[in-house]
DNA sequence: AATAATACTTCGTGATATGATGTATTACAC
DNA sequence: GTGTAATACATCATATCACGAAGTATTATT
């Protein structure tokens, strides 16, 4: 998939994968592998980024003698998933410009 | 509009504004504003990307003894939206990964 | 014992959207 | 007839960001 279309979408998908329970790196990554590929150091630097603007908080604990990151969505984590839902409108009336009078029986 | 949502998607804005007429840079703007709104420092960066990905051919023309460039769409180029299209339906599937358990009526 | 999987980190690079600034002509308001 | 807005395109510096590469360390598997 492009690039540059996986902008905008791999920050939301990272809270999403979060939001219904805390997780950690490796977790998330491989439950967005059906759906979006996201390389380590990708995700490492939007989690980074995402707790630095207080989208989501971090607590280490240990599991199996090694110790892990699991990462929260605070509340305006769950706002920014909100705001993406409005944006996704503007979205797809950008989608209907691109493909405008694409259909195939088209009129003239 | 996120800025991270506009990249993937300005560049087939401009092929789509100039897909059924050839069109110039102020025109292309215009047109695309009701959907999506672009500066013309990028706009002129991204004619010239488009042009060398061979997705369009510019043509210089006088119009009000003014010089105009018009631009052309290629095979290539049509060829792009096509491939959008495809990749569309990836988008929408990390949609429904985003937006999953948002129903109201949310059933545990 | 060796390899794969788990888990996180840092660095450098390339792509790119944009504001600021500049040039030049035409149209319009006063 | 002069100033301002609109038309039309160009260049530069900057900031953001996804990613490969490389590294560190432990646990599980073969």
């Amino acid at each position: 998939m492009d690039i540059q279309l996986k902008r905008g979408l791999l920050d939301v998908c990272v809270l999403a994968a979060i939001k219904s329970e805390d997780s950690y790196g490796y977790k998330i990554i491989k439950d967005m592998k059906p759906y979006i590929e996201i390389s380590e150091s990708t995700l490492y630097t939007i989690l980074k980024r995402l707790e630095l603007a207080g989208m989501l908080t971090v607590r280490t604990s240990e599991h199996g003698g090694r110790l892990r990151k699991y990462y929260h969505i605070t509340k305006a984590g769950l706002g920014r998933l909100e705001d993406f839902k409005d944006e996704w409108r503007e979205v797809m009336s950008i989608y209907q410009f691109v493909t405008l009078g694409d259909t195939k029986n088209e009129k003239k």
